[in-house]
DNA sequence: ACAATATCCTGCGAGC
DNA sequence: TGCTCGCAGGATATTG
Protein backbone atom coordinates (compact mmCIF):
# COMPACT_ATOMS: atom_id res chain seq x y z
CA UNK A 1 0.00 0.00 0.00
CA UNK A 2 1.50 2.88 -1.16
CA UNK A 3 1.56 6.20 1.85
CA UNK A 4 3.65 9.20 1.60
CA UNK A 5 7.20 6.79 1.55
CA UNK A 6 6.52 5.25 -0.97
CA UNK A 7 4.97 7.99 -3.34
CA UNK A 8 7.41 10.48 -2.01
CA UNK A 9 10.14 7.77 -3.51
CA UNK A 10 7.71 7.14 -7.01
CA UNK A 11 7.62 11.12 -7.50
CA UNK A 12 11.87 11.25 -6.71
CA UNK A 13 12.29 8.72 -9.40
CA UNK A 14 9.62 10.26 -12.04
CA UNK A 15 11.19 13.52 -11.97
CA UNK A 16 14.73 13.76 -13.28
CA UNK A 17 13.00 10.84 -16.36
CA UNK A 18 9.87 13.17 -17.49
CA UNK A 19 10.87 16.60 -16.94
CA UNK A 20 10.20 18.82 -19.88
CA UNK A 21 9.33 15.82 -22.02
CA UNK A 22 6.56 15.51 -23.95
CA UNK A 23 3.22 13.03 -24.25
CA UNK A 24 3.72 11.90 -27.81
CA UNK A 25 1.03 8.82 -27.41
CA UNK A 26 -1.38 7.25 -24.83
CA UNK A 27 -2.96 3.43 -24.10
CA UNK A 28 -5.28 2.28 -22.00
CA UNK A 29 -7.27 -0.94 -21.71
CA UNK A 30 -9.00 0.12 -18.65
CA UNK A 31 -11.32 3.32 -19.17
CA UNK A 32 -12.86 3.05 -15.38
CA UNK A 33 -9.62 4.52 -13.93
CA UNK A 34 -9.52 7.82 -15.27
CA UNK A 35 -12.15 9.29 -13.41
CA UNK A 36 -11.87 13.11 -15.32
CA UNK A 37 -12.42 13.98 -17.71
CA UNK A 38 -14.11 11.28 -20.33
CA UNK A 39 -11.51 8.93 -21.48
CA UNK A 40 -11.50 10.32 -25.13
CA UNK A 41 -11.18 13.72 -23.84
CA UNK A 42 -8.29 12.81 -21.61
CA UNK A 43 -6.26 10.93 -24.23
CA UNK A 44 -6.88 13.71 -26.83
CA UNK A 45 -6.07 16.37 -24.91
CA UNK A 46 -2.75 14.77 -22.77
CA UNK A 47 -1.37 13.93 -25.67
CA UNK A 48 1.18 16.64 -26.68
CA UNK A 49 1.39 18.34 -23.52
CA UNK A 50 4.96 18.91 -22.02
CA UNK A 51 5.44 17.95 -18.29
CA UNK A 52 7.60 20.50 -16.49
CA UNK A 53 7.67 18.99 -12.68
CA UNK A 54 6.13 16.02 -11.01
CA UNK A 55 5.17 16.25 -7.26
CA UNK A 56 3.62 14.93 -4.15
CA UNK A 57 0.60 15.65 -2.30
CA UNK A 58 -0.61 13.26 0.18
CA UNK A 59 -0.59 9.94 -1.43
CA UNK A 60 -1.00 12.17 -5.27
CA UNK A 61 1.19 12.00 -8.09
CA UNK A 62 0.57 15.35 -9.26
CA UNK A 63 2.43 16.22 -12.73
CA UNK A 64 2.78 19.77 -13.72
CA UNK A 65 2.44 20.56 -17.60
CA UNK A 66 3.65 23.93 -19.56
CA UNK A 67 1.93 26.29 -19.87
CA UNK A 68 -0.93 24.81 -17.69
CA UNK A 69 -2.59 21.46 -16.60
CA UNK A 70 -2.28 19.08 -14.15
CA UNK A 71 -2.69 14.99 -14.12
CA UNK A 72 -3.12 13.38 -10.57
CA UNK A 73 -2.66 9.87 -10.08
CA UNK A 74 -3.84 7.83 -6.46
CA UNK A 75 -2.09 4.72 -6.41
CA UNK A 76 -4.90 3.34 -3.66
CA UNK A 77 -3.47 -0.09 -3.09
CA UNK A 78 -1.41 -1.29 -5.84
CA UNK A 79 -1.03 1.32 -8.69
CA UNK A 80 2.54 1.89 -9.17
CA UNK A 81 4.77 3.51 -12.08
CA UNK A 82 7.35 1.71 -14.27
CA UNK A 83 9.82 3.36 -16.09
CA UNK A 84 10.73 1.81 -19.41
CA UNK A 85 13.74 2.03 -22.08
CA UNK A 86 11.74 0.09 -24.66
CA UNK A 87 8.42 -0.59 -26.10
CA UNK A 88 6.82 -3.54 -23.28
CA UNK A 89 5.06 -6.40 -25.23
CA UNK A 90 2.08 -6.71 -24.41
CA UNK A 91 2.19 -9.87 -22.65
CA UNK A 92 4.58 -7.61 -20.38
CA UNK A 93 2.04 -5.35 -20.12
CA UNK A 94 -0.88 -8.01 -19.12
CA UNK A 95 1.64 -9.69 -17.08
CA UNK A 96 2.03 -6.48 -15.16
CA UNK A 97 -1.41 -5.60 -15.05
CA UNK A 98 -0.78 -2.35 -16.70
CA UNK A 99 -3.36 0.07 -17.48
CA UNK A 100 -2.28 3.22 -18.71
CA UNK A 101 0.85 3.88 -20.41
CA UNK A 102 2.41 7.44 -21.50
CA UNK A 103 4.81 7.42 -24.30
CA UNK A 104 7.16 10.44 -23.69
CA UNK A 105 9.10 11.99 -26.21
CA UNK A 106 12.50 10.99 -25.13
CA UNK A 107 11.75 6.96 -26.05
CA UNK A 108 10.37 6.53 -22.24
CA UNK A 109 7.72 4.28 -21.76
CA UNK A 110 5.77 4.90 -18.53
CA UNK A 111 3.86 1.79 -17.45
CA UNK A 112 0.89 2.75 -14.56
CA UNK A 113 0.34 -0.99 -13.24
CA UNK A 114 -2.87 -1.74 -10.60
CA UNK A 115 -3.43 -5.31 -9.95
CA UNK A 116 -6.48 -4.41 -7.99
CA UNK A 117 -7.76 -1.52 -10.25
CA UNK A 118 -8.60 0.74 -7.01
CA UNK A 119 -6.15 3.63 -8.66
CA UNK A 120 -7.70 6.84 -9.24
CA UNK A 121 -6.67 9.16 -12.59
CA UNK A 122 -7.63 12.85 -13.07
CA UNK A 123 -6.56 15.37 -15.59
CA UNK A 124 -7.80 18.53 -15.02
CA UNK A 125 -6.12 21.06 -18.12
CA UNK A 126 -7.74 24.45 -17.36
CA UNK A 127 -7.87 24.82 -13.74
CA UNK A 128 -4.75 26.28 -11.58
CA UNK A 129 -3.79 23.65 -8.80
CA UNK A 130 -5.98 25.24 -5.90
CA UNK A 131 -9.27 24.69 -8.15
CA UNK A 132 -8.77 21.34 -8.03
CA UNK A 133 -12.13 19.88 -6.02
CA UNK A 134 -9.81 16.81 -4.94
CA UNK A 135 -6.84 18.45 -3.68
CA UNK A 136 -8.81 20.82 -1.85
CA UNK A 137 -10.16 18.55 0.52
CA UNK A 138 -6.88 17.31 1.39
CA UNK A 139 -5.19 18.48 4.61
CA UNK A 140 -1.74 19.27 5.93
CA UNK A 141 1.22 17.73 4.44
CA UNK A 142 2.98 16.33 8.04
CA UNK A 143 6.24 16.89 7.27
CA UNK A 144 5.88 20.58 7.01
CA UNK A 145 3.60 20.38 10.06
CA UNK A 146 3.80 22.97 13.54
CA UNK A 147 3.29 21.90 16.35
CA UNK A 148 0.31 24.73 16.58
CA UNK A 149 -1.35 23.38 13.79
CA UNK A 150 -1.30 19.83 14.60
CA UNK A 151 -2.80 20.76 17.81
CA UNK A 152 -5.16 22.67 16.43
CA UNK A 153 -6.16 20.29 13.57
CA UNK A 154 -6.91 17.79 16.46
CA UNK A 155 -9.26 20.25 18.32
CA UNK A 156 -12.34 18.54 19.97
CA UNK A 157 -11.80 15.41 17.69
CA UNK A 158 -13.67 12.94 19.67
CA UNK A 159 -12.60 9.81 16.67
CA UNK A 160 -10.16 7.27 17.75
CA UNK A 161 -6.66 8.91 17.11
CA UNK A 162 -5.69 6.03 14.45
CA UNK A 163 -9.13 6.98 12.47
CA UNK A 164 -7.71 10.34 12.67
CA UNK A 165 -4.20 9.69 11.58
CA UNK A 166 -5.78 7.99 8.69
CA UNK A 167 -8.24 10.61 7.47
CA UNK A 168 -6.77 13.18 4.72
CA UNK A 169 -9.01 15.61 5.56
CA UNK A 170 -6.58 16.21 8.98
CA UNK A 171 -3.47 15.09 8.03
CA UNK A 172 -2.47 13.25 4.26
CA UNK A 173 0.09 10.88 3.44
CA UNK A 174 -0.73 7.90 6.46
CA UNK A 175 -2.08 4.68 5.42
CA UNK A 176 -2.41 1.63 8.05
CA UNK A 177 1.33 0.93 7.80
CA UNK A 178 2.59 4.28 9.14
CA UNK A 179 -0.36 4.98 11.50
CA UNK A 180 0.13 1.27 13.63
CA UNK A 181 3.79 2.24 13.57
CA UNK A 182 3.74 5.51 14.89
CA UNK A 183 1.17 4.33 17.68
CA UNK A 184 3.69 2.30 18.85
CA UNK A 185 6.83 4.74 18.84
CA UNK A 186 4.75 7.20 20.63
CA UNK A 187 3.37 4.59 23.02
CA UNK A 188 -0.23 5.36 22.09
CA UNK A 189 -3.52 3.18 21.92
CA UNK A 190 -5.05 3.29 19.03
CA UNK A 191 -8.79 3.63 20.08
CA UNK A 192 -7.61 6.53 22.84
CA UNK A 193 -10.16 9.29 21.58
CA UNK A 194 -7.85 11.83 20.17
CA UNK A 195 -9.76 14.80 22.81
CA UNK A 196 -7.53 12.78 25.24
CA UNK A 197 -4.62 13.07 23.95
CA UNK A 198 -2.30 14.90 26.55
CA UNK A 199 -0.14 17.92 24.99
CA UNK A 200 3.04 15.31 25.57
CA UNK A 201 1.44 12.73 23.82
CA UNK A 202 0.53 15.14 20.70
CA UNK A 203 3.76 16.19 20.81
CA UNK A 204 5.62 12.79 20.87
CA UNK A 205 3.52 11.89 18.24
CA UNK A 206 3.64 14.57 15.67
CA UNK A 207 7.96 14.21 16.10
CA UNK A 208 7.79 10.58 15.89
CA UNK A 209 5.23 10.72 12.46
CA UNK A 210 8.09 13.01 10.93
CA UNK A 211 11.00 10.62 12.05
CA UNK A 212 9.24 7.57 10.82
CA UNK A 213 8.07 8.82 7.43
CA UNK A 214 11.68 10.01 7.18
CA UNK A 215 13.55 7.25 7.67
CA UNK A 216 11.13 4.94 5.82
CA UNK A 217 11.65 7.57 2.66
CA UNK A 218 15.60 7.22 2.86
CA UNK A 219 14.78 3.63 2.71
CA UNK A 220 12.79 4.04 -0.19
CA UNK A 221 9.27 3.14 1.39
CA UNK A 222 8.11 -0.54 2.43
CA UNK A 223 7.39 -3.25 0.46
CA UNK A 224 4.80 -5.38 2.29
CA UNK A 225 2.77 -6.06 -0.62
CA UNK A 226 3.38 -5.45 -4.27
CA UNK A 227 4.79 -1.67 -3.60
CA UNK A 228 7.33 -1.68 -5.83
CA UNK A 229 9.03 1.75 -7.48
CA UNK A 230 9.76 2.65 -10.74
CA UNK A 231 12.40 0.89 -11.52
CA UNK A 232 10.52 -2.12 -10.17
CA UNK A 233 12.71 -2.38 -6.91
CA UNK A 234 10.93 -2.77 -3.53
CA UNK A 235 11.77 -0.83 -0.89
CA UNK A 236 13.61 -1.70 2.64
CA UNK A 237 11.41 -0.48 5.59
CA UNK A 238 9.36 -3.30 5.71
CA UNK A 239 13.03 -3.93 7.85
CA UNK A 240 12.01 -1.86 10.32
CA UNK A 241 8.11 -2.78 11.19
CA UNK A 242 8.07 -3.08 15.03
CA UNK A 243 4.15 -3.89 14.85
CA UNK A 244 2.74 -3.88 11.71
CA UNK A 245 2.02 -7.42 10.07
CA UNK A 246 3.30 -9.03 13.01
CA UNK A 247 0.34 -10.27 14.89
CA UNK A 248 1.66 -12.90 17.62
CA UNK A 249 5.41 -11.86 17.92
CA UNK A 250 6.69 -10.20 20.60
CA UNK A 251 6.81 -6.16 20.97
CA UNK A 252 10.36 -5.12 20.56
CA UNK A 253 10.37 -2.94 23.80
CA UNK A 254 8.23 -5.48 26.15
CA UNK A 255 8.38 -8.58 24.73
CA UNK A 256 4.54 -8.95 25.73
CA UNK A 257 2.68 -10.49 22.66
CA UNK A 258 1.55 -7.92 19.31
CA UNK A 259 -2.27 -7.97 18.99
CA UNK A 260 -4.37 -7.59 15.81
CA UNK A 261 -7.36 -6.18 15.97
CA UNK A 262 -10.04 -4.73 13.72
CA UNK A 263 -11.06 -1.31 13.81
CA UNK A 264 -14.15 -0.27 11.16
CA UNK A 265 -12.35 -3.15 7.64
CA UNK A 266 -9.30 -2.02 8.72
CA UNK A 267 -6.16 -4.24 11.06
CA UNK A 268 -5.16 -2.49 13.76
CA UNK A 269 -1.77 -3.96 15.58
CA UNK A 270 -0.86 -2.97 18.76
CA UNK A 271 1.61 -3.73 21.79
CA UNK A 272 -1.49 -4.11 24.72
CA UNK A 273 1.10 -3.28 27.19
CA UNK A 274 3.24 -0.57 25.99
CA UNK A 275 -0.09 1.07 24.31
CA UNK A 276 -2.16 0.66 27.01
C1' DA B 1 -19.62 14.38 15.04
C1' DC B 2 -18.65 9.93 14.64
C1' DA B 3 -19.30 4.84 13.52
C1' DA B 4 -20.50 1.24 10.62
C1' DT B 5 -21.21 -0.73 6.18
C1' DA B 6 -21.13 -1.44 1.16
C1' DT B 7 -18.49 -0.68 -2.90
C1' DC B 8 -14.66 -1.23 -6.19
C1' DC B 9 -11.14 -5.58 -7.68
C1' DT B 10 -7.86 -9.32 -7.61
C1' DG B 11 -4.72 -12.58 -5.53
C1' DC B 12 -4.12 -15.42 -1.98
C1' DG B 13 -4.85 -18.63 1.68
C1' DA B 14 -8.00 -21.71 4.13
C1' DG B 15 -10.66 -25.58 3.81
C1' DC B 16 -12.14 -29.53 1.56
C1' DT C 1 -3.41 -31.55 -6.59
C1' DG C 2 -6.95 -28.45 -7.56
C1' DC C 3 -11.18 -26.49 -6.70
C1' DT C 4 -14.33 -22.89 -4.37
C1' DC C 5 -14.99 -19.38 -1.25
C1' DG C 6 -14.06 -15.55 1.84
C1' DC C 7 -11.62 -11.63 2.51
C1' DA C 8 -8.26 -7.53 2.80
C1' DG C 9 -7.85 -2.79 2.00
C1' DG C 10 -7.87 3.45 0.60
C1' DA C 11 -11.20 6.33 -0.22
C1' DT C 12 -15.91 7.50 -0.89
C1' DA C 13 -20.91 7.37 -0.35
C1' DT C 14 -24.58 6.24 2.39
C1' DT C 15 -27.03 5.22 6.39
C1' DG C 16 -27.44 5.01 11.49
Amino acid sequence: MPELPEVETMVRGLRSRVKRKTITNLWTDEKKIIHHPSFNFFKKSLIGQTIVDVERRGKIIVFKFKPKGFLLVHPKMTGHFLALKEKPSSSYLKKKSAHLMLVLSNDLYLVWTDQRKFSRIEYWPDKTISEIPWLKELGAEPLELSFSEFNRLMDNRRTRVKSWLLDQRFIVGVGNIYANEVLWSAKINPEQPVIELSKDQRKKLLIDLKKILKRAIINRGTSVAEYRDISDQEGHYANYLKVYGRPGKPCPRCGREIIRKMTGSRSTYYCPKCQA
